[in-house]
DNA sequence: TTTATAATTGTAAACGTTTACAGTAAACGT
DNA sequence: ACGTTTACTGTAAACGTTTACAATTATAAA
């Protein structure tokens, strides 16, 4: 038990180099010699020292991933892919959770440091944060996921964010919607929530909409957050006829408010989400939403990361993956008769 | 950039060993070498190297995480847990995901003794594997959570899979259902599942109901999954009435196909599910599920797992935590008139 | 054979810490 | 002033690897 290169050497009647070269680069170690290694191996039971390993080669073979709630399958798929394309490589990752909290976020930032993670992938939580800086001047190798806001001098993946919203808010304004609220993840926190919102504004707009603020509500990205958010949405003496939240556990939880009320959905209002988490269709009615391809974002990422660790790439790295608008059954054309008069009738 | 020690010391005009000292023991160095230390760290940048002081003190302050599916909220949530605790004691979680493939599992934990974690936390999908005694002789630190096969010579904390599913199916009879099917996560691969079939087949013959293996089916553990299971028993010439499923997403799934066929909940058929995630409570109608203290789950496993590294404890701990029948409105009392009709006017 | 070359192995320093031990300086008691 | 304790600091070995270099052995060429 516990036992080391050294034990293994003694045991094999060999010295530590040979050991070191039969784990390393067996074919440059006699056939014979090898297999007495080999079988001392095991016989003391030696298992690899990692950490001695990473110091003295001064790689660490790991990298740090931070994302801001392991809890959203979205962010779940997301390491998958990147474990998974780590692992191809022989890189393990190390994990961190900011809850959306940017003080953790730093931390967590640091605790890999400390562990000499050799590159990050990260959401970050805090756009103008001033590590982001260093990571510049160190040129620390990182690739961002998700985040919509550095575009010049930072690699990342994600996708367009503003187009993506401006899409879904041209189909509801496309089924008759003019009265279209927002429920959205805080700006502050989430960049992409922010991109999606300008997204939101930019179509009304353009299609002569006038702009009603009292129509977004920005809240946490979770199904009780977005229930809280509808129930406002539906007290107003005007409720929106269709809203678009920025994540699909916002829309969920939206609908939960909406059923409670004894509304229908989307017959009564038309409520449409992001991300479409796997759930998302089988819930009812199906969610429309907008596909984000979290897997191989994060597999996109490591690739990314990976050749930039290896110094192959030194310019910044835009990729912007296909996102896709999924239409199912929560969303229907604008009936002005109907709506007006269930509305007055629950009001009153 | 990628100061050390050695140049901190240089910096400050000491030996290595103050600098060691500042770092951790501030209070044995006197308080002006300490601040000459601390700016020579600022100055130089320095930034502490995890990996060799886990090299010289043998200690890795890291403990390993092994879960089937990140991507499920349950493991997500105790991932969280777990994270929370460790951090309380300077403790880092390594996490790896298998996937529900014990291979896997097996490389997971080999690439963790590599890195020297200090302990386990893990929830196995293969109960029988060789390594388990492996942790046994050596006795290697490891607390299992969810599984429910141990009863003997490891640490768990869980819940009681049994005697929970048996209650929510107690609910369904008592509700006047007899013809209960079970959509259940493949036994081979989860222990937790089976034992929750134990319970729902143990409580359908105290009380007398015939069993019929026809109506239980094995699938894996998500919603697309849960919904083809759901088709098969829809299919069947006597469909059951009600269907407990092992987890939420199954049931999630298998209300998805209830709907595609045009039938309701619960008026057409019962579900229930199990885990009570977040979202159970938001979707329509809200689903009637045992709740799964996840994030307790985690957080106790790590004190556990903490108190057992340290040498405090050495019998096998058996925490059973609370469970709870969540009721809410996917399941209703059965009324045969009405369900018999229905499910003839949809079979031909 | 002998020599040159290739293949195989060993030696020892290095990676960045911690820590037992020894040393020095300051403070105290008398 | 002295010895003694206390506070502080330095020296050097150790943790388990890798790797440049040197040394040895085997092989091929002459």
């Amino acid at each position: 038990m516990g036992s080391t290169i050294k034990d293994v050497a003694r045991l094999a009647g060999v010295s530590i180099a040979t050991v070191s070269r039969v784990i390393n680069s067996p074919e440059t170690v006699k056939k014979e010699t090898r297999e007495t290694v080999l079988t001392a191996m095991k016989e003391s039971g030696y298992t690899y020292n990692t950490l001695a390993r990473s110091l003295s080669t001064r790689k660490s073979l790991s990298i740090g991933l931070i994302v801001p709630s392991i809890t959203n399958p979205i962010f779940a798929e997301s390491t998958l892919g990147i474990q998974d394309c780590a692992n191809n490589f022989g890189y393990t990752v190390l994990l961190g959770d900011t809850d959306y909290d940017f003080k953790k976020e730093a931390m967590l930032i640091n605790a890999l440091n400390e562990r000499r993670v050799e590159g990050l992938i990260i959401t970050t939580s805090s756009v103008s944060n001033p590590y982001l800086k260093k990571f510049k001047d160190e040129d620390f190798p990182v690739v961002f996921i998700y985040n919509t806001t550095f575009s010049e001098d930072f690699h990342f993946v994600t996708i367009d964010n503003f187009k993506s919203a401006y899409e879904i808010i041209k189909y509801l304004i496309e089924l008759g919607h003019k009265r279209i609220g927002m429920i959205a993840g805080y700006f502050d926190i989430s960049d992409r929530s922010y991109a999606r919102w300008q997204g939101y504004a930019q179509c009304l707009k353009d299609h002569g909409i006038p702009q009603d603020d009292s129509l977004v509500v920005q809240e946490s990205f979770t199904a009780p957050a977005g229930k809280e958010a509808m129930k406002y949405l539906l007290k107003m003496s005007k409720p929106p006829t269709a809203v678009f939240c920025s994540n699909d556990f916002l829309a969920i939880g939206a609908m939960s408010a909406v059923y409670e009320k004894g509304l229908k959905i989307p017959d009564d209002i038309s409520i449409c989400g992001f991300d479409n988490m796997e759930l998302s269709s089988h819930i009812y009615p199906p969610l429309t939403t907008v596909d984000q391809p979290a897997y191989e974002m994060g597999y996109r990422a490591m690739e990314i990361l990976m050749r930039v660790m290896a110094g192959e790439v030194t310019v910044p790295q835009h990729i912007f993956l296909d996102y896709k608008l999924i239409i199912r059954n929560s969303c229907s054309t604008l009936n002005l008769f109907t709506k007006g008069r269930k509305h007055e009738e629950k009001r009153f």
